[in-house]
DNA sequence: GCCGAGTGTCTGGGATCCCAGACAATATCT
DNA sequence: AGATATTGTCTGGGATCCCAGACACTCGGC
C-alpha cells in the first residue's frame, strides 16, 4: 500500500465518527485511534473546513456535518451494489440455472434491486421495485438472522408486524425467532412455498466490513426440480460464494 | 490554515464524487481536482481500501462506497443542525419575545426539529414532531422559494398534493409558484393564519454551502401584536440573521 | 477564588512523503 | 492486426509536513 498516512487518518477519523451514537471530544478521537493531539487537531481543522465535521462550542465535542451527509446521498444516487453485484449475479444464474436475485432491507420489507431471469424460465413475483415483507422471504430471512436481535425485536415488537401469504409464514416474534434460530443453524436462509407456491428459494446476506448485512443474494426454483436437501446446500453453497464476491467488491 | 494537503486532497475527491450523478473515471477526477495521476491513484487506493469508494472495474470507473453511505447514516442520528441551531434559536426568542422553530424539508412536508416558545406564550402547533404540508407553513414556503423549480415541481406535480388547512393555502401548482415568486420578491416567507387562525409567521432558509436549504427557521406571532409590515420586516430581519448563523455554524 | 484537568493553538526540524515520469497492461479505433 | 489512447503501477529524491512539546485559555470541582 503507498503510504498516503495522512488520507489514511482522515478516512480514520469519519469512520470512528459514523460509528459513535453521538459527537464525541477531541481527546477521545486521538485517544482511540492512537493520533498525536496537534495531528488530530489539525485533521480536525480541515474536516471542519470542509463541512464534514462541525465542531459544537457548547458541548467541546465534534460531530458529523453536512458534507458527510451529501456522501450518503451520493452512495444513494449512484447505487454502487448493484453495479458490481449484476455480473456475480449473471453468471449464478449461468452456473445455475436458475433465476438469481438481489434485495435489500427496508424497514420490515425487502426490495428487490436486481433480477437475473434464468433462461427459459417464468418470470416471478421478485421483479426490481418490488417490496415483500422480509420474514416471507430467502433474503429477508437471511439479513435478519444475522442482525442484533435488539434490531430484530425493534422491527418487530409486536404480532401486528406480521404479514402473512397463502397463510404462511412467522406470525409473531417468537415464531419469528425460532425461523432465524434455524436458519442460522442451517447456514442459509431457506423459503418453500411462502412467497410462490411452487418455489423455493435459499438464500445468504452479503455483510460489510463490520459484518452488517447490506443486501442479500438469493436464488429461486421450482420445488419439484430440487427436492432433496443435499441438491439445495449445493445451491446454497453458490449464492454463498457470490455472496462473498460481492462483499469483496464492496470491500472496506 | 495548517498545511494537512494529502487529508484535503482527499476530502475533495469525496465532496466531488458527491456531487456526480455517477461513477467517474480517475482521470476526470485527476483533471477536474488539478491532481497529479500517481498521487490520484494512491488516495484512491486508501479511500477503496477503507470503503469510501469502489473502483468498478468492468465501467473503469471509481463510485462511492459503503462508507459514505455510513457517513450519511452517522450524520443522520448526531443531528448536529438541532445541537447547533438550538442556542441560536433560543436567543432569537428571547431578543423578540416570539416563539421560535426550526424545520426541515421531508418530501411534501416540513417536520419541526426545534421549537423555543417564548416565555409567557400559548403553545403552538408547531411542536418538534409535528409534521405538516410544506406549503402552508413560513418554514417550507422558505425553503421551496431557493430549490430549483424543477425540485418544486417534482414534489408538487398536479393539484393532488395539496391539503388546505382553515380552507386556505395553495391548491395548484400554478398558485404555489405565484406564491413562492411572492416570497421570493418579499425577501423572506410569510404565513398569516394558514396554520394557526390568530397567528403570522415569519421564516427564512438555512442554506449549506452550495446554496441548498437544509432547514429554515421561523418566528411566529400573534398577528395583532404585530401587524404592520416595518414590524414583520424587523423580525424577518432577525430570523435572517439567526439562519445565516446557523449556516455559518454548519459550515462547508 | 484557586487548582487541576482538559481543550485548543502554535512552532520548527527530523523524518518522510508527494509527484514527475517511466513502464506495463488494457481497451478502443481504424 | 496494428496503432493509439487510456488506465493503472512503480520508483526515488527534493520538497514539505508531521508530531512533540510548550503555551494559553476554559471549565469543573472544591
Amino acid at each position: 500500500m503507498a503510504q498516503v498516512p495522512a488520507a489514511r487518518q482522515v478516512l480514520d477519523i469519519l469512520r470512528f465518527l459514523a460509528d459513535q451514537a453521538g459527537p464525541v471530544p477531541a481527546a477521545a478521537l486521538a485517544r482511540e485511534l492512537g493520533l498525536p493531539r496537534s495531528t488530530t487537531y489539525h485533521l480536525l481543522g480541515e474536516l471542519t473546513a470542509t463541512g464534514f465535521v462541525v465542531h459544537l462550542p457548547d458541548e467541546r465535542r465534534y460531530g458529523l456535518g453536512v458534507s458527510a451527509y451529501e456522501l450518503g446521498s451520493g452512495f444513494t444516487r449512484q447505487a454502487p451494489l448493484q453495479r458490481l453485484a449484476r455480473r456475480p449475479l449473471s453468471e449464478l444464474t449461468d452456473r445455475t440455472g436458475h433465476t438469481s436475485h438481489l434485495a435489500v432491507l427496508h424497514g420490515r420489507d425487502v426490495v428487490y434491486v436486481i433480477e437475473e431471469r434464468a433462461r427459459g424460465r417464468a418470470p416471478l413475483v421478485t421483479d426490481v421495485g418490488v417490496r415483500l415483507p422480509a420474514p416471507l422471504t430467502a433474503s429477508g430471512r437471511a439479513m435478519l438472522a444475522v442482525l442484533p436481535p435488539a434490531a430484530v425485536r425493534a422491527l418487530f415488537p409486536t404480532a401486528d408486524g406480521f404479514v402473512l401469504r397463502n397463510e404462511r409464514g412467522p406470525d409473531s416474534p417468537a415464531a419469528l425467532r425460532r425461523l432465524l434460530a434455524e436458519t442460522r443453524r442451517r447456514g442459509h436462509a431457506l423459503e418453500e412455498g411462502e412467497v410462490t407456491a411452487g418455489f423455493a428459494s435459499v438464500g445468504t446476506p452479503v455483510l460489510d466490513h463490520s459484518g452488517h448485512p447490506i443486501a442479500a443474494v438469493a436464488l429461486t426454483f421450482p420445488e419439484h426440480e430440487v427436492p432433496d436437501e443435499d441438491g439445495r446446500r449445493s445451491l446454497a453453497a453458490q449464492v454463498a460464494r457470490t455472496a462473498g464476491t460481492i462483499s469483496r467488491l464492496i470491500g472496506g
